[in-house]
Formats: C-alpha cells, structure tokens, sequence
DNA sequence: AACCTCAACTTAACCGGTTAATCATAGGGG
DNA sequence: CCCCTATGATTAACCGGTTAAGTTGAGGTT
C-alpha cells in the first residue's frame, strides 16, 4: 500500500516554471492568465496528477463546499422513516451534486449527539445545515441559525415564535391541502361516519393532517371520530379497533400516514369489513408498497424527494447570500385514486 | 444574522496568558501540563467557546475525521435498495458516532461521479472510503485501494482477481449458507418439486444465492426449475407466472429477495394456488413489510445493520493501520420460519 | 556553588492553498 | 524619445492549527 506523496501546488509550479500564484489562478479559472502560460500549467497539472487539498483551501476560502444533513435518530424511530428518509437523501443528492457540494450525513437524537452536531457546524466544518422533519420542538435549528449559521428545515418547526426573532426558513409540504381533497373526496362518495386515525400531535404533519380532517368535517357538517396513532402499522391496527369498538357503523376513515392505513387495512379484514364497500380508506404517503395492498390504497401524494431537492437549493441560496428568499417553501400534495376509496 | 468572528487558538493563548502551543496541547489532551496552566486554558476556552477549526488541523494531521460512504446510483434503482440502504447507513453511523468520525454520503453511478469520488477520495477530503453494495465490476474500490486510500466494500466485489494484487476487503453476508437452510428446510418439508426466482447474476447476492439453491438441490437429487427475476415486486410477478405457466405442479419456491416473493405471492393468488399448502415460499432479506404479508413470509435474514457497522469498524482499523485484518468478513444469516413455508 | 537533569513552556517552522500588493514589460500618447 | 498605463506575472502575507526544537528554571548531585 503506497501512500504516495500527492504533488502540491508548488511542485505543479516548478514544473510549469511559474509561481504558485499563477497556478492557483489557472486551478480556478481565473481570466487574465495568457494562454500560453495556461496551457502550460494545465499540462502540469495533468501529467502530475494534481488535486487541491481542500483542508488547505478551505482554510483561506472559509468554505468547506459541503453541506450537512441532520437525520433525527429519536428512540422511537419508525418503519416509514426508512421510507422517507432516503427519499429526502436522494432528492438533496441529486441538487447537490448538480452544485459540486458534498453532503455530510449526521444522527441527532440525544442531547449528546445534539452538542457534537452544534460543535461540528460551529467548527466551520459545513457551510450550511439541513434539518430532516424533527420531532417535537427542536431548538437546535434555531440555535444554529442564531450563530449565523445558514440552516433550513424540512417540516414547519413547532413553536417558530420564540426564538429571539431568528426565523428558521423552512421547506414542507400542503398536509392541510391534502387532506382536505382526501377527505372531500369521502364526502362526495357518500360517507357520513367519517374516523380519522391521527398521527403523532407532537409533529407536524400529525398536527397538520389532523386540522385538515377536522376541517373538512366541519365544513360537511359531520361529527368527527379521532383515533391516535404513531404513525407505525401496529398503532394503525389498535385504533382501526377502538374506533370500530366505538361507532361500528363508520363507513369511511382518513388516516394519516401509509403505514397506519395499512394497520387499518388488516384491523378491517380482521373484523370482517370489506374495504370499500363497507369502509373507505384513504391513507397519506403515497409509499411504494400502497399501490400493492389489498385492496390498493387510495392515498394523498407528498413528493418526497422534491421537498428534499427543494431543501437542498434553498439553503445553497442561503449559503450565496440571496436575499428575499421566502420563509417557507410549501409543496402542493395531490390525492391518488386507487381502490380503497 | 450576524456572522460572529469565531475565536482562534491565538486569542484562547491570550486570554489565558500562554502560549498557542500550550492551548493546543490542552486541546489534545496532552499529558505534561501543569494542572494550573490546564484549567486557566480550559477556561478560556469555555468563556471564549472555541471550537477548533477542523480544516486547520487536517491541514497539518492530514486526516479529516471523516468517512465516505458510497452509494450506486444506478440507472435501475429498485425499491428495495430504499430498504436496504437506511440499514446500512444506520449501522455505519452507530460505530462512525462512537468513533466521532463523520460521514460523508455520495452517490456514484455514472461514469462522471466515478471521477467526483475518486478526485474527492484522492484530495484527502476523507480518510477512507465506504462502497455499498455494488453492481456489476466496478473498478473503483480497486482503484482507490491501489492509491493507498483504506477502503472497504460490502458484499464481495465481483473479478477479484486482476486488480493488479490490490484485494479489497470486504464485509458480506453468507448467502450460500442462508439459501441453503432455505432450501433444506422446504425439503425437509416433503417439497419435492422446488423452484426458483433469481436475482440479477451481475450482482453477488443474485449468484450466491442462486449457487445455493443449485448446491441443495444437487445434494438432494431434485430437478432445477429457474426463473429470472431483478429483485424487483414486478419481476418477482413476472417469473411467478413463468414457472407455474413451466411446471404447474411445483410445490414450493425459493425466492432471491423479499421483494420479488411478494410479487410471487401475488402472482400465486391470481393463479388460485393457495400457501403453504399447495406452494410454500421462502424469501430472503426480512424486511419489516414480510411480517405483515399475507401469508406472512418465511424468509432468510440477513443483519443489514450489522454488516454496515461491521464495515464500519474494519475501515476505521484499516486506516489505524491495524495490521493482519482479514480479506473478508461474512456475517451469518438466519432462516425465520413464518407461515408461507 | 557549580553543574546536570528534566519537566513544562515558548518559539518558530510548517501544512497547502488564496490573494492583496508589488513589480516587470510592452505598447501607446505627447 | 520619454513617460504613463495596462497587462500579466511574482512576492509575500495570511488562514489556524500541530509539533520539533529550543528555552527556562526548579530540584538533585557532588
């Protein structure tokens, strides 16, 4: 194993009979270099197989060229996280490869991991921090903003008032939009005994999803039947039974997330209904597998990835030092018609 | 937003009345400091909130502290990878946080971003590199290795032998083995005619596990009925119906992936045959959805998570020059009998 | 008291780039 | 013919750490 000595600026110099500075120049396209000098450096460089440290550069340029993406590792990290989360990966990837930018993945979920995190982008490690939907309400993304950290989440983080007046800017998508087209959607085929399994209150898109329902019952005039879960198959299925145990005439319910709505489908089997004629089920997602269930699962569409490419070029904005960037970028979601609804 | 001057060495060394080189030491955790001079600097340090620039100190240590991980992105990506990747990174990021060593996520398909890796790996902007699950011959590990950059793969790279005597070190799973209890136990269970649905024999997961389901059957005297699938839900459908429209009668099939065994499930319906009892079906990954198939599905696991922290941990001693690593690592895997065999 | 040792600190060189300030040279104007 | 100005190169300072080499002084020897 050779660990061969990587050439330096210097030696690209020396071999091009110039100084360092010129070479520096032609590395980085500068104008005002003759062309025959250029040409000259750009020979050395390829026959030495020159790359520029980028320790050395950033050191003077105060820019790393890349990027970090905060994942919330929580203890109860659910099955569809690992659905939606690599969706947002790619979705950053593409946008920052497109910007030559590198991503740097980091776990947040214990205090600990929140102070390497914090230590890590104060270290000017990163030129800017993007936040995957987190739960509850995080102060870490306003912290880093506060240092003048370019930051941009994904998700409405909770609580945006009180945080000394550093607005964190934020990507997400219309859960409210969407639930309603999902809902109305139900009340013109008919149901009346619209439930609802809501998902977790302590993030947005439970809190969001559940108002939309609400909402959208308030404006039919219909009684509203609200069933928690956490967004897991498992929690789908225990109040798919309470809300049957509760009104076991409910011809229909919207229920916040994919996976959930998949509980609710074999929560349904189980007690005998047929899925759509006795009850509709319209879930939220639009995963992969939802167009595999059974029956097919008529779902409201987040675009996933796009929220992620959307992250990835707001905060490179943020990084050049855009001005009148909005605030909040919302994406529209879109109801799928499938056969459970 | 204020961009606050961050605090330096120097200025720590100056409120704290030494020198740079002590604060340094302190910084490192260096023995031979006076317990006085020790708590003066650290205070400083507290008071001040300095925070080391890392682009500085790899300037000079020549390390960075952090990994890439490299994922294909292939033109043909399939669903599953969105199971499999989460699960690799998970594992990698447990063992890189209890290292504090970063990761450094990028995507490689394309013959341009095999030049974006290798031009990153070889400035030094990491000190080692991660390949996830590969397809086809890829060139690159070897070509990183070659360079004297610690790498690593997971899941045997495929055409070992010509790189110029640069082996790459691997972690994989035993999928001979896996295939193997799979198969035994189908005719264990009186299955005397057993197929099967391959994956893409680019792919060391589609070979081993083909080459596993041939060596049981030899060993037990039945004929080989093979279909080709991608690992993908559609293709598992697609050479379900193959093999039945083949030979009506087979009584079992071992299915390469997880995913492909649900569309075999599917495709088993359609046809009217019921499982287990006219036809049991094995799969191998256990993925989450398995347990909730209808039937749900006996199938070989593999530690996913494992194996990323097992990779994890042999590049970080490959690059602690930790002498008399083995070449290979394969993690055992586990048949989980269910209902659909 | 002079000398040596050794622990603990400081000095200064260095890592590999960028870039402001400076300098050389050729061409144009008076 | 001389001076001024562009143009394009070089010089050198700097980024913020690490660390080898050098300095200092307290304590132990003889």
């Amino acid at each position: 194993m050779v660990t061969r000595e990587r050439p330096t600026l210097e030696a690209v110099a020396r071999r091009a009979g110039v100084s360092r500075a010129t070479v520096s120049r032609v590395v980085n396209g500068s104008t005002s270099v003759a062309a025959s000098i250029r040409e000259a450096v750009t020979r050395a460089v390829d026959e030495l197989g020159y790359v520029p440290n980028q320790a050395a550069r950033s050191l003077v340029t105060q820019r790393t060229e890349s990027i970090a993406l905060i994942l919330p590792e929580t203890a109860n990290r659910v099955f569809s996280d690992d659905l939606f989360f690599p969706a947002i990966i790619r979705g950053v990837g593409v946008e920052l490869e497109a910007a030559d930018k590198q991503l740097v993945l980091m776990m947040a979920g214990s205090l600990k991991s929140h102070g390497r995190v914090e230590r890590y982008a104060v270290a000017g490690h990163v030129d800017g921090v993007m936040f995957a939907s987190m739960h509850g309400e995080d102060p870490l993304p306003g912290t880093l903003a506060s240092l003048g950290i370019p930051v941009i989440c994904s998700g409405r983080p909770l609580s945006l008032p009180n945080l000394r007046g550093t607005q964190v800017p934020y990507v997400d998508v219309d859960h409210f939009g969407g639930v309603c087209a999902a809902v109305r959607h139900l009340v013109a085929a008919g149901r009346r005994r619209i439930a609802t399994i809501a998902g977790p209150q302590d993030m947005v898109a439970g809190i969001d999803r559940l108002a939309g329902y609400q909402a959208t019952l308030d404006e039919a005039g219909l009684a509203q039947h609200v069933a928690l879960g956490d967004f897991t198959r498992e929690s789908g299925i225990q109040a798919m039974r309470t809300l049957l145990a509760d009104d076991p005439k409910l011809d229909a319910v919207f229920v916040a997330s994919d996976m959930m709505a998949h509980g609710a489908l074999i929560a349904l089997k189980d007690a005998g209904r047929r899925v759509p004629s006795d009850v509709a089920v319209i879930g939220f997602d639009d995963f992969e597998i939802s167009r595999y269930s059974d029956p097919p699962l008529t779902t409201v569409r987040q675009p996933i990835a796009d929220m992620g490419r959307t992250m990835a070029r707001q905060l490179l904005r943020l990084i050049n030092g855009e001005h009148g960037l909005p605030d909040a970028v919302v994406l529209p979601t879109e109801l799928v018609v499938r056969e459970s609804a």
